[in-house]
RNA sequence: GCCGAGAUAGCUCAGUUCGGUAGAGCAGUGGACUGAAAAUCCAUGUGUCCCGAGUUCAAUUCUCGGUCUCGGCA
């Protein structure tokens, strides 16, 4: 039941927010000096992008997209890229920014994102973190410092061969530069062993302290959209139809044709890895769209691990409520400190 | 109508050779995560073994009867 449950969550918070201003009066001006952020979350299919034009709409603000599959060009359809004419109703940034064969992880993430929010709020206008990729949402809300060490293909080439033959022989190579590193790392997730040693390697100090968070300069408020879960899948399984009739196949070719390879992490997503074997000749296109279907909620499930429904620092609405938007306008709007006569004569 | 094959987890099926109440894949569910993250990795399988009767200490497994499904022949 978590639906129920986060709808609970949503009213509780409306009620308990008057007893914010009763606590720690210095605390209190202190957050109330920082500029404001708000971040729409949640699941993929379930609503984000539309509400976050709506509130940009509303409080003259702009959309900063969280998502690591938008920011390549050419790849529209498969990742619901937020459409021209969606686009047009407010400012987004990080959408189109890298070819697909270029690789934006997280770290430059974090650099555009911060700099972007830093630049909105410049301008005096209220920026809007949407998205779905959990670990660049928590990453950059929570502040998370990555270790300044850029990816060597070629290292990792080597340690990924070398883990091939003696997989515990990295792993306690890993071990001794690192003892710390069995807490947060499985020993047999070998693509997070190889950056694990890859950033001992370079810096010559444990990965482990390397981790470090300095909460950002903002007065942040999460909204989270969740939906019961089997009408968030036939939703998903929808827009995956959507998508094939859209032309899905054809971005897919026309990607391929351009000289893009799979191995690009650009064409690891949803919707587009799910083609190979199509393309090799070993699957239907039905394979295939099921395939999309199923791997896209096993998705969903791994999203509400990064937005869990019991994080009280996460205001979850149903998405599917017909009072979403007005509910979401009103929280961000106690969260701004507007009174209601200000937007009203607006 | 006749002949054959089958009926086992939500789905596709394996298996019980020599009877001791069952297991894979997929689906579903939970989790990890600090420069590939829509990636990568981990954990998780009690179901009238179609129904009835018989044999037996014991039947999903053997025997008989029935029902249904799928082929083939009429």
């Amino acid at each position: 039941m978590p639906s129920l449950e986060a709808y609970v969550t949503c009213l509780a918070f409306e009620v308990g927010s008057g007893r914010i201003a009763g606590v720690a009066n210095r605390h209190v001006h202190q957050q109330r000096s920082l500029p404001p952020l708000i971040a729409v979350v949640g699941p993929t299919a379930i609503g984000k992008t539309a509400l976050g034009i709506h509130l940009a709409r509303a409080f003259d603000g702009e959309i900063l997209s969280a998502d690591s599959r938008q920011f390549y060009r050419r790849m529209e359809i498969g990742t619901a890229k937020p459409t021209r004419e969606e686009r047009e109703q407010a400012p987004h940034h990080l959408i189109d920014v890298a070819d697909p064969d270029e690789t934006v992880g997280l770290a430059q993430f974090l650099r555009l994102a911060r700099r972007t929010l830093q630049q909105i709020t410049a301008r005096g206008r209220l920026p809007l973190v949407v998205g779905g990729t959990g670990q660049y949402v928590r990453a950059l809300l929570e502040g998370w410092q990555v270790p300044e060490v850029p990816p060597d293909p070629d290292l990792r080439a080597r340690l990924e061969r070398e883990a091939e033959g003696d997989p515990d022989a990295v792993w306690q190579r890993l071990v001794t530069l690192d003892p710390a590193v069995p807490d947060f790392i499985d020993p047999r997730n070998v693509r997070r062993v190889v950056r694990a040693l890859e950033v001992s390697l370079k810096t010559g100090q444990p990965f482990s302290v390397l981790r470090r968070r300095t909460p950002p300069p903002y007065r942040i408020l999460r909204i989270g959209l969740t939906m019961d879960r089997e009408a968030l899948y036939a939703r998903a399984d929808a827009r995956v139809d959507a998508m094939i009739a859209a032309g899905l196949l054809d971005e897919v070719k026309d990607l391929l044709a351009r000289g893009y390879g799979w191995e690009l992490p650009a064409l690891s997503g949803l919707g587009y890895a799910q083609f190979r074997p199509f393309f090799a000749g070993q699957a239907s296109l039905t394979d295939v769209i099921e395939r999309i279907k199923f791997d896209t909620h096993d998705f969903i499930r791994r999203q509400y691990t990064w937005f869990r429904l019991n994080d009280p620092a996460i205001r979850w609405c149903q998405a599917d409520a017909p009072d979403l938007q007005p509910r979401a306008t009103e929280a961000v709007r106690s969260h701004l400190g507007i009174p209601d006569t200000d937007l009203d004569s607006a």
